[in-house]
Formats: C-alpha cells, structure tokens, sequence
DNA sequence: CTGAAAGCGCTAACAC
DNA sequence: GTGTTAGCGCTTTCAG
C-alpha cells in the first residue's frame, strides 16, 4: 500500500483528458480553459503530487541546488545557509546540503560527486581551498559553479568580500587605539580568506610601523583555542591579537579569560564576520562584518544567470565590508 | 557541449556489453570478473557518472531523506544537522534540507510538499508544532516519517530527550543554591519542548516549594530579549532565571549585562540544550544537556527501519539528559 | 487545442 | 553470465 501512486496518468484517466495535456495544464501550456479546470480538480481530488524525479529525468533540471559547506558549526555558515535558501527558495529552488566537514577524507571531492549523480542543476561551493582538486576539475568541466566567501584562482563565478580592505581597516583601528604589537591567529592556509586578510593586515600594519606575530590558529574552534593559549602565555605577549574569523577571536577572548587576563585591558581582541554571538552584550567582540545575506543573494543569482547561459564570462564579486568596533578592543562602554 | 551526457549505453558500447550488464556490473549484480573489470575502466575513461535520478525514477528510491528545521540560526540544528550529515552519510544518504522559518507563510507545509515531490525515501522533522497539521497528515499518509527533537500527540515514530527530568533536575539545582523565587522564559507555545520543560519544572518546583514565575519567550534570541528585559526590570525580580533553551538563557545574560545586574551573584540563569557556547568560558551557561548527535543518530536508525518496513508499530525514544552546572548559577568558578 | 508516440537513463524481470 | 525487453512518470515533438 504505497502513499501516494498516484500519476498523471491517473489524473487523465479521471478526466477523460490524455496524460499529455495533464502535463499542459499543469505547467501553464496551451490547453482550454475548460480542460485546465477539469484537471486542477482532478489533481486535487486525487491527491495528484507531481514527481519531480520523472520530471528532471526528461527536462535535465532538478530545481535543485547543491551546497557545500566547510564546516556547518561555524555559525557563519548558518546564517549564509538561511539567506541562500530564503534567495533559493524565492526563485522555487531547493538545496541539497553537503557538510564536506562531516564527509570524512576527503569529504569535498565526494560530496561534489553525489551532487553531481544527483543531477543538482548548479553547485555553491563555500569549501574552496587551494588544493580542492575537485571543485578545479569542476570547473573545468564547464558545470554551473559558483564559489562564495571563498575564491579560488581560476576562471569562475565567485562572490566575496573585501577581505583585504577589511583587514586594512582593522590594523588602521589598532593603531588608532595604541597598540604597536598585535598578534594575528591564522585561518586555515590555502584559503582565499585567511590569505586576504592575512595580507591586507600585514600590508597596513607595515605601512602603520605596527609589529605583527603570526600564528596558525586553524578556522575551527578547537584547533584555535590552542593557538590562542600559546599566544597568550607567551612572554612578550601582544597588547592585541586579531583571529582571522569570529570562531577563532571567540577562542581567543575564552583563553584570555581563563589566564585571567581582562579584555581589553590586558589584550584587545577582533575577528571577521560578525556572527551574531560577536554582538551579544557578554561579548561585544569588533570585527569586520561580512554582508552574508547580500552574498548568499548574489551566489544564487550569479549561479541562475550561469545555468541559463553558460557561455557567460567568468564573474567576480567583491562586496565590501564594515568595521564594527565593540568593546573588546575599548572601542564602546 | 553539454558537460556530461556519458550514459550507461556509452558505456556499454565501448565495451561491447549491453546496457544492462553494464549495470550489474555497477551495482554489484552477477558478471563475470571480466566484465565488470572492462565496465570498470570504461566507465573510468569515459568519465562516467549514473545518473541517480533516472535510477530513482525506476527503484522509487532516491537514497535522499527531507529534512525541516524550524531555525538554523538557534545553534542546536546545526549541531544536529551535523551529527545527521553524518549519520546519513554512513548509510550512503543524502540530505535534502528545508529551513521552514525561511519558507515563508506556512513554510512547514511548503516544505514538505516540496520533499514529497521530490520523492524523498523518508523525512525527519525537528519542527513540529501542534498545529503542524501538515505533518499530521504526512504522518496518517503513511509516509515515512520521524520527528526529532519535538514530538507531537500522534502514533509516529520520534526521539526526544528527557525534557521534563532535566526540568526537574534544574528545579533541583536551583532550589539547592539558595533560590526561592524563579523566573521561567518559556519557549514557542504549543511545542512539546516547551510544554515538557515546563511542566517538569513547575512540578518538581512544587514538590520544593519554590516560587515559578513564567513568561512567553520564544525561542528566538530576539523576541526573547523583550522578554528578559521586562523580567529582569520588575520590581520583585527572580533571583534565578531558567530559559527553555540556551538561546532565551543566553538572551537573558545578555539583557543583565547590559541592566548591570551580575551573573550570579545579583541574578543566576540557565538554559536547555548546551549548545556549544553555554561552554565558552566568557559565557559559563548552566543547561541541561541533550544528546544532540546521538537523537540524530536515532533518528536516521528510525527512519530506516520505518523506510524497510513501513508497517512496524510506532516506536519513541526518550533520550537521557544531563545538567551541567555552570558559572551563570554560581556552581563552579 | 488535444492526442499519440517517442523517449529521458536506468533497473529488473525474463529468456537464452 | 549476458542480452532483450519492459517500463518508472513525465515532457515534448508531431499530427491532426
């Protein structure tokens, strides 16, 4: 006893209409005004729920769209998740979710290879890293692919954010507030983002005469935390220290806590994003926020306008960013 | 010059086999070690990838679960969809995910016709409200369906964790520190955590004598710092606050930082759930712990016996819970 | 405006 | 073991 086996052969039969023009009426094709009325109602007397399976197999689109995701307990990622599948879902989209964090080995490599049997109509990729081969070959392919937050050095459509300006922003804040000796807790290496605001950090902080340590620290907040304990016991401690992301600044305020060190007083501390734990009062962490609904907005339209054409030249969106200072680095009460 | 029309029929013809052996090969089915080794490297060289919606069409099985969430942004999900991610992927599933805060109107309902459309094997739903008639009806169709973290009156298949013993628990605590006069922000009306939260909470405060004052809240982090506003401002404030999850608590801490009131010591607060930052040490939020990965882990293990055999009799899952004491109510340093 | 017919790419009997 | 033959449920010519 299936559910619902119900098809539109069934739905013909009802109405005495033929399987094909069921199909027209209900995809807005020529049909009488008549016959259209007959089969709506039918449809819904029937409990008729069209199979989108059967549909993709002929039309070669799904209406799907697959996302891969570096690591989904970064709440980054959840507030671009949210937007993308409000920007999605207003276009009648719908996302297959893939956390290449979760996909073990490799996990981005296979990921994009279920998404790819699944037949998705295009790919957001905010897991690009240096060496993923994968998305590379994917690109290659000529596949709908747009990659956001993360960008890779090759021909594709991709949105991020001013990165680099908005490190240079954050160095110039620093100085502004005193410091002479800042310590930057690195993201993952070979991504676009820690190298961005690695860079745009240490061209400012040269051009300001500020001394700059750095420190891997990894994007994730365990591997962070380590990182941050050791800059901060360590003699010559800096007076702030900026983590490349949110997460990674989140770590740092707890180390600091625990050595029972007082912030900003003792040690000033910043990120990137602004997640919105960066905003709470108990927190109050400056950071340069990221518009993370505006660039799950534009992946979404960049990846519509390149399903429908793919012979369109490669885009690349650079979407500025905003310093907001809190108290963590004295800036407000 | 579309990317990727290799089909099985390709690859039959270069290696001189038909179609269907082919597929055996592929799958497993009963060939020669020859054959499935010349398939093996056909397909490899000519890139060959199955096309997962046409043998969705034909199994009636897309090896892809729905998945509803009610708000991505509260942190909890995310750490479910993690563990889910996960969990699925183990199985070789895939994770259609729809956000039904984001869905708009009734995006609950939304949601799941949009699931059912696309033929998914089963959905799991965290979302559930009690006038979810959309699942109700999911529920009597006969489709496979879980419900996770909430649970409604009906015969379906869930897991839940101990809400009202934890509740008891944290009364327990609470009475145990010195409080008399509690302050509760209950969660959404109308859902089971809530309900049982609350429930477990007021009797066991009974039992002790405590004093319980309650006020809608909602679970999300803005409408329930109105509401720890106004708790917070009354004349004869509660010296201790519980939120029926850690959003609400952490909203609760934030709207005292900001009202200069000290956490414990002028007023102690905790929550439910212990998403990852209760265990900042910035934050120190006493909550009731829920096995999040291990309900997630339940949940897909449900589904698929319920997808295997759909006529198994309704099975619920009570998942135990554990208080962890915190800084936010004075039990550790 | 509507029906008949041909597949989309694959699995699953069914013969050989 | 392997090939042949039917479809899965739908869209889309092509006739009429």
């Amino acid at each position: 006893m299936s559910p619902h086996p119900v098809t539109s052969v069934d739905v013909a039969r009802a109405t005495g209409l033929s399987q094909a023009t069921v199909s027209r009426a209900l995809n807005g094709g020529v049909v009488s005004a008549a016959a259209r009325e007959r089969v709506l109602a039918a449809s819904r007397d029937l409990g008729y729920r069209p199979n989108d399976v059967a549909r993709g197999l002929v039309t070669r689109r799904t209406g799907t769209v697959g996302v891969v995701v570096s690591d989904i307990l970064n709440p980054f990622y959840p507030e671009f998740l949210e937007a993308l599948g409000a920007a999605l879902g207003a276009r009648g989209g719908r996302m297959l979710l893939q956390n290449a964090a979760s996909g073990g080995a490799e996990g981005e490599a296979t990921a994009i290879e279920s998404l790819l049997r699944q037949r998705v109509d295009g790919i957001i990729v905010t897991a690009a890293t240096d060496d993923s081969s994968a998305v590379r070959e994917l690109v290659a392919s000529g596949f709908p692919v747009v990659l956001a937050h993360r960008t890779l050095p090759i021909a594709v459509d991709t949105v991020e954010s001013d990165n680099a300006g908005g490190a240079a922003l954050m160095a110039e804040l620093l100085h502004r507030r005193g410091h002479r000796t800042v310590g930057v807790l690195e993201g993952d290496p070979g991504t676009s983002t820690a190298r961005q605001r690695g860079e745009g950090f240490a061209a400012r902080a040269r051009e300001l005469g500020l001394t700059v340590q750095t420190t891997p620290a990894g994007f994730a907040a365990s591997t962070a935390r380590v990182a941050a304990d050791a800059m901060l016991s360590r003699g010559e401690r800096p007076t702030a220290i900026v983590g490349h992301n949110d997460t990674i600044a989140l770590a740092a305020l707890n180390a600091a806590r625990e050595l029972g060190l007082r912030v900003p007083r003792d040690v000033a501390v910043a990120g990137f994003d602004d997640i919105a734990a960066a905003g709470w009062a108990i927190v109050g962490l400056t950071t340069v926020r990221q518009p993370t609904a505006r660039m799950a907005q534009r992946a979404v339209d960049l990846l519509a306008g390149r399903i429908e054409d793919p012979s369109l030249p490669p885009r690349r969106e650079v979407l500025p960013v905003e310093l907001i200072e809190r108290t963590s680095t004295g800036g407000a009460a």
